[in-house]
DNA sequence: GACGTTTCTGCAAACGATTTCCAAGGAGCC
DNA sequence: GGCTCCTTGGAAATCGTTTGCAGAAACGTC
């Protein structure tokens, strides 16, 4: 076959004209037919050739082209994953986590951010059709506008995470929240917390007033659960709040403070600490949101969001779905998994078998 | 042509048929020819076919199949992007600004992670080659390791980020650290700081030392620049350093302290703040690397790490290297640029205009 | 030795869009 | 009117891989 020989030399320019099956199959003697078998062994291929194609291949440095292949297979071996754009900080985990489960299956990740202006998602799937995705996996930015974007997906698996639109379309993981915060009021009650303060939540906002109702809910009773005047949400609310609720005098203090993340945490404890109340003695410390899930210094009872877990489950839906379009059995139904954030308890809040002690130092 | 039409008919399955060029031109009537031209605007069409061609394509829903397009044009409009896994943390605002800039050029992301250990590094570019991407970019997850994954890139154009291994092979973007220490010692000598201390920095670890260096340097006799005693570099190793300075009484307060990151500023300034300190007044803070640049609160000064502005940089380095490889004019030169990380000044250091008040209040 | 039966190989046709080459038609010019 | 030039449309080749089909070879059994 000298023609292929030709094509190999005389390539575009000086670029080193990458090998293809041809060239491969020319070197080792064999048919291009023989040669794809022999490397994928899709069918068998007596050992003498294998080798042949084998160290032709090697010797060329051939590369199988993934594009020609995608065409002829009619798969890609590429997922899409979309996200609202300005949230990354708290995505990050995710994307890392469905990028790693999609490796273990040698699938590719293609990214896409939305705008939090919504009809984006509809843009950003579309482009993913095109370039013929085996699967989607996003996170609607607006939960109005995004219902379309689902339906763009047409007949390609998709799966929601962290956010839902309501649809038959989708598997979907989500975030249990309420029970989380629930679990972690019942944390304070059995360690004998009676007046518990909130600190750093919104009333006003319609997800913060969520998460007192589930505090309340979860108090039902066996503690009085009231909330400080809002601050901001970071370091220096936490701060603020905590001075001002100092100054009002020791009958002003709680059993136990609820921040609405760590950060509002740690300005809180810092505070503590250093006017010599005793954490967890006489006051106990927790967060509803954990804003660094690599750190492992357990100082601060906290809820750790899954994010790593839904990304794991989010991968593994799409991939069951994607088995299961391959078999024309039944029609889908479409799954829903929920997941709780996990409470991870921290020196902030008692030991539970000790009883209240109050003398207890100061946390190291 | 009554095939194509029984293809679109009885496509494998229920599954909706994804609709071809064939099909929109069939149902146009014209050849694909035609039809081809008529929506990529590759050569004028008639006015009359190109609207025939357009409604047609509309009504059937035609979507480009980027892979057989990308198959013939042997160009995929995709960029990969590898990075080490375990610091997303720092790198999603990177991730975050190259996928703009590349979908402002219409191009695709994919996205890999190496894991520490190194030579993953190879394999994801070898990956991301087998997939024909028209670029990458890439954070070297071993300064050591990572030559050969250069190199694996062969013809297509790759830039560095972040980290960067020698080689004449690609260009770089990098971060001069050097160069922005040295602009917030500056800020702080010119604010009349005499004696500055420097907090949560550890002079056994090579790039802390070299960050001391860099602030010695540039106090250059202008002021005397102490390390205090290694505390970890977190908001809790603030804390304990500021206080153990504050019980060394008031003639070891020192002009300014430079702290390793924003948690360990906002530990010393807290101290402070409750010590009565006053803050610019009597001790200036700054901050070496901004943890959550998204914030706005310029409470305290810090160095921001420009990682938008790299991811920018590093894509458009990406597309002039693309453009400038079709011309096969001179010799490429690597390039590598440098950005400094930008100096925030916040209210933990003085006005520049007002001279030392003694009695200025607290920071509010 | 003849005749199934298995095991391999090779040819050629897909996959779907782009582009080259040709041909036909119309306009413009002498 | 005859010629060229320009525009436009279609047939077919191309990108690189996989696979259905058919032929060939090897093997076993009677």
């Amino acid at each position: 076959m000298p023609d292929l020989c030709l094509k190999s030399a005389y390539a575009v320019g000086m670029q080193t004209p990458e090998p293809t099956l041809a060239d491969v199959a020319a070197r080792a003697g064999v048919s291009v037919a023989t040669a794809s078998r022999a490397l994928t062994g899709a069918r068998p291929v007596s050992d003498t050739l294998h080798r042949k194609v084998r160290d032709a291949s090697r010797e060329l440095g051939y590369r199988r082209n993934a594009v020609a292949s995608a065409l002829r297979l009619q798969r890609t071996e590429t997922v899409g994953l979309v996200l609202p754009r300005y949230t990354t900080g708290f995505l990050s985990a995710l994307i890392e986590s469905v990028s790693d489960g999609l490796e273990r299956n040698d699938l590719s990740l293609v990214l896409r951010y939305s705008e939090p202006d919504a009809l984006h998602d509809v843009g950003n799937v579309e482009s993913l059709m095109a370039r013929r995705v085996d699967g989607i996996i996003i996170c609607p930015s607006s939960l109005e506008a995004s219902q379309e974007s689902i339906e763009a997906a047409g007949p390609v698996p998709i799966v929601q995470v962290g956010r839902f639109v309501i649809t038959d379309r989708s598997d979907s993981v989500g975030l249990d929240e309420d029970r989380a915060t629930q679990m972690l009021m019942a944390h304070l009650v059995e360690r004998s917390a009676r007046r518990v303060l909130v600190v750093g939540l919104d009333p006003d906002a319609p997800a913060d007033a969520r998460r007192i109702r589930a505090l309340r809910g979860a108090a039902e009773g066996a503690a009085d659960v009231d909330v400080a005047p809002f601050t901001a949400a970071v370091l220096d609310g936490g701060i603020r709040a905590a001075e001002r609720l100092v100054a009002a005098g020791p009958g002003a203090l709680p059993d136990a403070i609820v921040c609405a993340n760590d950060d509002v945490a740690s300005g809180v404890l810092a505070v503590l600490r250093m006017r010599g109340i005793a954490v967890p003695g006489r006051v106990q410390v927790a967060s509803l949101l954990d804003l660094s899930p690599g750190r492992e210094d357990l100082t601060v009872t906290t809820l750790r969001h899954p994010w790593p877990e839904m990304g794991r489950e989010a991968v593994r839906l799409l991939l069951d779905a994607q088995q299961s379009r391959r078999e024309p059995g039944a029609e889908r139904i479409a799954r829903r998994v929920s997941l709780a954030p996990q409470l991870v308890p921290g020196h902030s809040t008692r030991d539970r078998t000790v009883p209240t002690a109050p003398d207890s130092k100061e946390t190291p």
